[in-house]
DNA sequence: AGGCGGACAGAAAACGATTACTGCTCAAAA
DNA sequence: TTTTGAGCAGTAATCGTTTTCTGTCCGCCT
């Protein structure tokens, strides 16, 4: 009783071989008549047997679980992926395997190494690394990558994506039809791939509309390192606000990269006195669920976190099975824009 | 080239057995000459070496990842719980598997055994689940259980945890102190044992100040199965601020057992036109990062989620080296009052 | 009747590491 | 010189599955 029981105790009570009682129990493309299938699972059921993943894992030389890394858990928006991503995984007998990699590269690789070594084939990853060296190296290993969100230079890879391109366009254009002519675009380093087409999008729009760009309108908030537990975002939102307001307060409404930059900065804005939106419209991205119940409730654009997981997670399951989608980020979902409070035409001329 | 390196590869080229070469990679402790080792690293870097966890958690009964279950992350407050566990971990090689239960116990059984099935020995759990035996099921069987803010009934289980009932009358004497006479508690089902906890510490509190306990003020706000991806918090934090203003708004203050739930609770309070603080006051549990950027501030207080992560793993980790600190539950962190914007006087007799 | 093939089941060889043994060498002790 | 033992390295068994390669049995066709 101290000892678990393996397959061949099972085979054993069951009175087969244990290669039939594998091929009962793991491998159901196997013929294996109905009267032995029943002994076997009997046998199995009656000493509680569970299969030894591990030696699974070696013989088969592949684990059945899969990774997800990504920079920083802090931000909701990642949270809703990880749900979908989750919930797909368990339904298929896998273990999901977390990664935070704080924003660091050097991180990054060392969980990269640590899959390997455990045999996971299957990663859903949102690089914060430039360059793909790292990743084809893992890749050449036989490991399997979808993108989240990103896009590698080296054009190979698999992934799923949001068109924040056009979902910063969407924003963009809001705001101008809202009467806004001066509009501040906020946003984290533009490292990541998603944030520079979120760029593109808004020049995209102003250009649309013959406004012109102007470069000192644009805030890159840097991340402040003592921000590690509450995410990047907040701290890099308040800073930016101050900014603006030191600028004395040079456009009439500010894009924000995603909800969270944008509850940092009407925070800050508030505290200052500055009412949102009637002094100053703020416009979010990502449609995180505190968006809405956040006071003023967020005018934002929604990212559909959940189905962007469960979709990452489906193509992965699909890689692994080397039922290869030839879809080279071609999957995109689109942006719908959501309009609540943080938006108002702009202030009469004083 | 297409075939991964093995141990053998690696003694073989560094001219020792693959005993020795085991010994060097893995085996910290077995005495080995300088220059031997010298070789074997020299080889394993040559050629890449990576080892094969799984061979080795066959070998060694036992793998090297840590399983957190919880029941959702999307209350802000468990990430970063999983923040401080996440790093914890990485620093000593170990994975982290996690799992989502969504506060369903049977998902919960199936996530354990998933987890037994792959070989996963070290398990930090914040269970769903009112009876032990399923945990006590899997202890049997060899695994090491952290109960994360939680006493199962058993008393068998080694846990770290907050002083919650501590904590909620640390929040109910400062509103008592700023002239509340009639406080409501504001709860999810009170399956959870940080929950009842809490209540006897809302009813201590009155009870020392010889307020009577109204059943009437206490508000259990049911989660709607709907909320799954945003949590059930917010849903239950406005269901209950709505009840409670049908219920001809009966109470000065409402106590919240947790920030998330306090921020539902506002939010439909304030889009109903009535004033936090000035009308009623709200206050909230955790001390979320978002806490201090709501608006208005939420008066709170502090869960030191990060540290309890950490002590978590590591008590983890101790676990799983057998050297078991007699910790049951004696783990105990000091509550702190956060005082900030969403608390203040009750409004003057009408 | 003989041959053929489909449907099952079993024996045994991997998979890649760890670790009990065993044995060798060499220096110090007797 | 012999004995002892510490220090190091090698042999080979082992962990629990999967899977390839062989059969065996049986029914059906010619």
């Amino acid at each position: 009783m101290g000892k678990k029981p393996t397959i061949r105790d099972v085979a054993q009570l069951a009175g087969v071989s244990v290669a039939t009682a594998s091929r009962v129990l793991g491998n159901p493309d196997y013929p294996v008549s109905a009267r032995t299938q029943q002994k076997v699972r009997g046998a199995a059921a009656a000493l509680d047997y569970v299969v030894n993943d591990a030696a699974r894992s070696l013989r088969r030389e592949a684990s059945r679980d899969v990774a997800l890394v990504i920079p920083n858990v802090s931000n909701p928006f990642y949270l809703q992926t990880m749900l979908g991503i989750d919930d797909v995984l368990l339904n298929n007998g896998c273990s999901m395997l977390l990664c935070n990699t704080m924003g660091d590269a050097d991180r990054e690789h060392r969980c990269l190494r640590q899959l390997y070594e455990r045999q996971v084939r299957g990663v859903i990853l949102s690089s914060v690394d430039e360059n793909a060296a790292v990743v084809e190296k893992y890749r050449g290993k036989g490991m399997k990558f979808v993108m989240l969100d990103q896009r590698l230079t080296d054009d190979e890879s698999v992934g799923i994506g949001f068109d924040s391109r056009a979902g910063a366009r969407l924003a963009t254009d809001h705001l101008i039809a809202q009467g806004h002519r001066s509009i501040a675009f906020a946003t984290l380093p533009r490292t990541r791939w998603t944030r520079t087409e979120m760029f593109k999008g808004y020049r995209d729009a102003l250009m649309s509309a013959e406004l012109v760009f102007d470069e000192a309108l644009v805030y890159e908030g840097l991340p402040d390192p003592e921000d590690e537990r509450r995410g990047p975002e907040l701290g890099a939102g308040q800073r930016i606000a101050r900014a603006f307001l030191r600028a004395g307060r040079p456009a009439t409404a500010i894009l924000c990269v995603n909800d969270m930059l944008a509850i940092g900065v009407i925070q800050t804005l508030l505290e200052s006195g500055v009412r949102v939106p009637q002094d100053v419209s703020v416009m979010g991205f990502d449609d995180i669920p505190l968006a809405e119940v956040y006071v003023p409730a967020l005018t934002t654009v929604r990212y559909p976190a959940v189905e962007t997981g469960r979709m990452a997670a489906l193509m992965m399951l699909d890689s692994l099975n080397n039922r290869e989608l030839d879809l080279r980020f071609s999957m995109r979902l689109n942006p719908q824009l959501v309009v609540r409070q943080s938006v108002a035409p702009p202030p009469k001329e004083k």
